[in-house]
DNA sequence: TATCTCTTTGAACGCCCATTCAACCAAATT
DNA sequence: AATTTGGTTGAATGGGCGTTCAAAGAGATA
């Protein structure tokens, strides 16, 4: 362990104030709307000093996305681990934590999708975003490919993990558009519905 | 039929050519890297323009927004009604349009997503699109329920009315983030199989 | 043809905001 | 204690862009 490390602590606060500040200005405003001013008073800090610790307002954007990704990625993880080895707790855990509260709340999908949306013309928006997808998607595949033998049925595993994920982000996409209606225990019945579908004799009495 | 309207059907003209520059604007920088400037020259008109039109970008934006919305709307009615009483083809001709070349294009893609991402803090934004789920889910209700009946089964019609438009809403997505694996034949299979699985009766044979 | 009305032009205006930077301060090092 | 290093401040700068508007152009009306 350092000694003499307070200077790079406070640095690291200092990041994640606002980093932090980014992410609730945007859900409130959306990108072009939040200014420098916005986030570093947001953060308790003064206006130059985005620029000081990210470079300009485009490298701070890049690393609030990085950041909300690996949170996701981070609980995701988590989740499939604690759920030990049988795939279909390893698939309902990723739907629960999909629609855990932390991970699925309104400010986090107004995040996302105001990256989403920009996705086609920021080549590093793309890249993150792709990144995080396939390893969902990797994840999933395997997952889905295991009870697909259990069940000894004949669907194709690409289709069923790519119709999985819209599912998942078309719900999301309902949270932000519809937040009255919304409700994510709906969302995970409709995610088990589709499972139960595809796996009757192994999800008949689980779910 | 009036005579002297030469004007009108000008001004008419003028304003079909600005949402239309609008759209192919909007699909390539995002909403707030478009300019004025951008929109009228698209146009092949001139700087002010656009406010003698809509009054202010902003107003711009809502038209450009019902443009597309009615555009979804009039398709989606005319392939319903093409379809007859059947309610398998009509449920088949609505996926058939969601995932048709003219509107699950990229750009009309990357539109709607730019205005998704706006939704929350934007009411205009928000009634327009909410109207256009409101009908969609209204219509898909309806006909999910005459499966429902006729299949004999005790699926939540609501469950699946919402997801088969997440479904959809997610594979729209889909194209925008990785248009390069994206493809709207497989999208279309997905969203069938979605539809084998739930009423396997009714649509054994002709999917 | 003359006048009136509606549309278009494009320069000018003014605001907003990302970025810069000199001065300042606090922590680390000597 | 003195010096160096690194983080923070906030006023100043400059560019970009939405909006305005006087002047011009084109269609309608008489």
């Amino acid at each position: 362990m350092k000694r003499s490390n307070l200077r790079s602590e406070n640095k690291k606060n200092s990041n994640l104030k606002l980093i932090s500040s980014a992410i609730k200005n945007i859900s409130q405003k959306g990108i072009k709307e939040t200014t420098m001013h916005d986030v570093s008073h947001g953060a308790g800090l003064s206006q130059g000093i985005v620029n000081f610790h990210f470079k300009s307002k485009e490298f701070l954007l890049i690393e609030t996305l990085k950041f909300i990704s690996n949170e996701y990625l981070e609980t995701f993880q988590r989740n499939i681990i604690k759920s030990g080895s049988d795939p279909r707790k390893k698939i309902i855990s990723i739907i629960n934590n999909d629609f855990s509260k932390k991970i699925c709340s309104q400010d986090k999908m107004a995040v996302w999708f105001t990256f989403f949306s920009e996705v086609k013309f920021k080549p590093a928006y793309q890249q993150i975003c792709k990144e995080r997808d396939l390893y969902y998607q990797n994840i999933t595949q395997d997952i889905l490919r295991e009870l697909i033998i259990k069940e000894n049925n004949n669907i194709s595993e690409k289709n069923l993990s790519r119709g999985l994920q819209a599912l998942v982000m078309g719900l999301w996409l309902d949270q932000l558009e519809d937040p009255d209606t919304f409700s994510r225990k709906q969302a995970k019945e409709i995610c088990f519905d589709y499972l139960k579908k595809n796996f009757p004799k192994q999800f008949k009495n689980i779910l």
